[in-house]
RNA sequence: GGUCUGGUAGUUCAGUUGGUUAGAACGCCGCCCUGUCACGGCGGAGGUCGUGGGUUCGAGUCCCAUCCAGAUCGCCA
């Protein structure tokens, strides 16, 4: 039986300890808990065990002036016990600089063991190198090391932070449901079934887009939630099935005042936590500057290597791949990878060619430029005057490598775009620093091949730009949206629009999108309708909450700013769920599972 | 659904062309140690080589299937 802490009271943290704190000073009697992180044993009258508690480590120390009993049990202590200890604070014979308590220790007085703790699977050391899996598998085990508890504590104070912020803009938090209607658009639901409605389902969230347009037409003004969201879609480094957006939405709102409202934010928060200056306004770009230049809606700006369009100069191309997507309408683009030559040598260039191809090229022509005379891969449909003005086209220099892509343009600037950016992580050319920005002007419809029809970029209640209107159904394609995403350093992390606010060019939205009218009525019915009785102009944005977290602890993977995340088949390895439930369960709920 | 990487003591890894009893470090256990803080010294325990088949005189090693984890493409209005 582990002992109780009967009438022991804590006075303070490991961390507080130290003779410069002033919290607990050299001679101050103190009691502290916390796990033992780790005993090491010096004969039979000299103890030290370092104690840890979230706020850091202090050393406890038994010699030959400890009661005898209490030497005793400190013989006993093994990793991760955890102790109450009291004692006074006294500064040590050699100070430990490498520890912000290090030139203190506690000669303990009194101790209890409150928990003894069998072996941990693996080290709780910071900078564990234990594997992934077997830490989340004991996810609280891992969750006592500094480095995750460093990272939950700053969730907090960011959460602090931004609340703080929101509240002193005169927004009002409301929670939305969890159990609501399901949507088929935009990504796959997560459904909860109903018992008391055999057969029928509510969806948990994606966003509360839906709740919070409705919170504007109640007159709230101003609404803003740390919400929950839902999709379930295949998880990456940066996605979650279940993750935190903060949620905003502003009544009589421009698109300049929801930017201006949420930089704000970024501003305060990178001042408060990072002592970074962000300044403010954030440089915009349209979403076709941001594709035309860095071949992304997310452009990492961080670093040049920008896209040229060279489409003119193979006007006479003899190169049959270029000359044929010319005749088709299509584009060649090129980028300049500067002073790359050297890391990308013939091998790695296959490697890239690879790469390409993984992601939907048919192949990779390139000019490398290693030695006196440029080498390019299709060299023989190419004459002098034809490398000489290309070269000039991208400003291309010895040590150079060009990379070209031809076809439909959409395709072949993301396709640079993304070749822009692995070899800029190869060639560690990308500087440390935060590049937010806003893309606007997003297109409103996006053509769906399978389909064959036009759907919504963002999401069907975004508002057109005004000067767009007129082309709604003469050309989709013209039409642009009051939509916006902040990006940082080739995140996306956050997106928003203004919304439709009127009955009718709402319905009209609809059924370009091919949305029959009973469509409508049974899925956004109620959304509809609302907007029947008044709704002020208004427009919002969902900022991804743990994507934020990964930019400012340069935490590589969304799994280390989340308390109990899942992997990547989106089981949770501690618990084990999903899982089977009982059919007595399904029975209530009248569902039947297909086996195999 | 596709592609790629990995799976060997508790942990992180090594393991040659297929060949005797599968190694190291850390951790763990025991003894010693009065100023450590990556404490130190001596000794010890600990393995179904992810799983199932196959090839072979012989498989951690080769082949097939499968499971688990990661990265990525599709997907994420």
């Amino acid at each position: 039986m582990a002992e109780t802490m009967g009438e022991m009271k804590r006075t303070g943290y490991c961390g507080n300890a130290g003779a410069e704190t002033g919290v607990f000073p050299i001679g101050k009697t103190v009691t502290v808990g916390g796990f033992v992180k780790k005993s090491r044993r010096l004969g039979n009258n000299l103890i030290f065990i370092d104690l840890r508690d979230r706020t850091g480590i202090v050393q406890l120390a038994f010699d030959d002036a400890t009661p005898r009993d209490v030497f005793e049990k400190a013989l006993e202590v093994r990793s991760e016990y955890v102790l109450m200890a009291s004692g006074v604070i006294r500064a040590r014979e050699k100070a430990n600089k490498d520890i912000p308590t290090g030139d203190v220790e506690i000669a303990v007085t009194a101790l209890k063991v409150l928990a003894k703790a069998e072996t941990p699977p693996f080290e709780i050391v910071d900078n564990s190198n234990a594997g992934e899996e077997l830490r989340l598998k004991y996810r609280y085990l891992d969750l006592r090391r500094s480095e995750l508890q460093k990272n939950l504590l700053l969730r907090n104070k960011v959460t602090k932070i931004c609340r703080d912020y929101f509240y002193e803009n005169g927004f009002i938090e409301v929670d939305t449901p969890c159990l609501m209607k399901s949507t088929p658009e935009g990504a796959r639901d997560y459904l909860v079934p109903s018992r008391i409605h055999p057969g029928e389902f509510y969806a948990l969230p994606q966003s509360p887009q839906i709740y919070k347009q409705l919170l504007m037409i109640a007159g709230m003004d101003r609404y803003v939630q740390f919400a929950k969201c839902f999709r379930d879609e295949d998880l990456r480094a940066d996605r979650q099935p279940e993750f935190m957006q903060i949620d905003l939405e502003m009544s009589f709102a421009s698109v300049d005042d929801i930017l201006n409202v949420a930089e704000g934010m970024i501003r305060d928060l990178f001042a408060k936590v990072l002592n970074v200056e962000i300044p403010t306004p954030l440089p915009r770009m349209s979403y076709t500057e941001a594709m035309e230049r860095f071949g992304s809606d997310k452009p990492d700006t961080r670093f040049g290597n920008e896209i040229t369009d060279v489409t003119k100069l193979f006007s006479d191309t003899t190169f049959p791949v270029f000359a044929s997507v010319i005749e088709n309408g299509g584009v060649i683009k090129a980028v300049n990878i500067k002073n790359a030559a050297t890391v990308y040598t013939r091998k790695e260039m296959d490697k890239l060619t690879e790469y390409a191809k993984g992601i939907g090229a048919g192949g990779l022509p390139y000019i490398r430029w290693a030695e006196d005379a440029p080498n390019c891969s299709f060299g023989k449909f190419l004459s002098e005057e034809q490398l000489s003005a290309l070269l000039s086209a991208v400003n291309a220099e010895k040590g150079d490598i060009i990379l070209f892509s031809a076809g439909k343009a959409s395709k072949a600037l993301s396709l640079l775009g993304a070749l822009r950016n692995v070899t800029a992580a190869k060639l560690g050319i990308i500087p440390d620093k935060f590049n937010f920005m806003w893309v606007v002007d997003f297109p409103f419809f996006e053509w769906n091949e399978d389909a064959s029809r036009w759907d919504a970029m963002h999401h069907p209640f975004t508002m057109p730009k005004d000067e767009c209107l007129q082309y709604l159904e003469s050309s989709p394609e013209k039409v642009f949206a009051k939509a916006f995403d902040l990006v940082v350093n080739g995140v996306e992390l956050s997106s928003g629009s203004i919304r439709i606010t009127d009955f009718e060019l709402q319905q009209k939205m609809f059924s370009l999108l091919g949305l029959t009218p009973e469509e409508i009525e049974s899925k956004f019915g109620f959304l509809v309708d609302a907007y029947r009785y008044g709704a002020p102009p208004h427009g919002g944005l969902g900022i991804g909450f743990e994507r934020l977290l990964m930019i400012i602890t340069g935490a590589e993977s969304i799994r280390d700013v989340i308390a109990f995340p899942k992997v990547q088949n989106a089981s949770e390895l501690m618990s084990g769920c999903p899982s089977p439930v009982d059919t007595e369960s399904l029975d209530i709920l009248g569902i039947a599972v297909k086996n195999g």
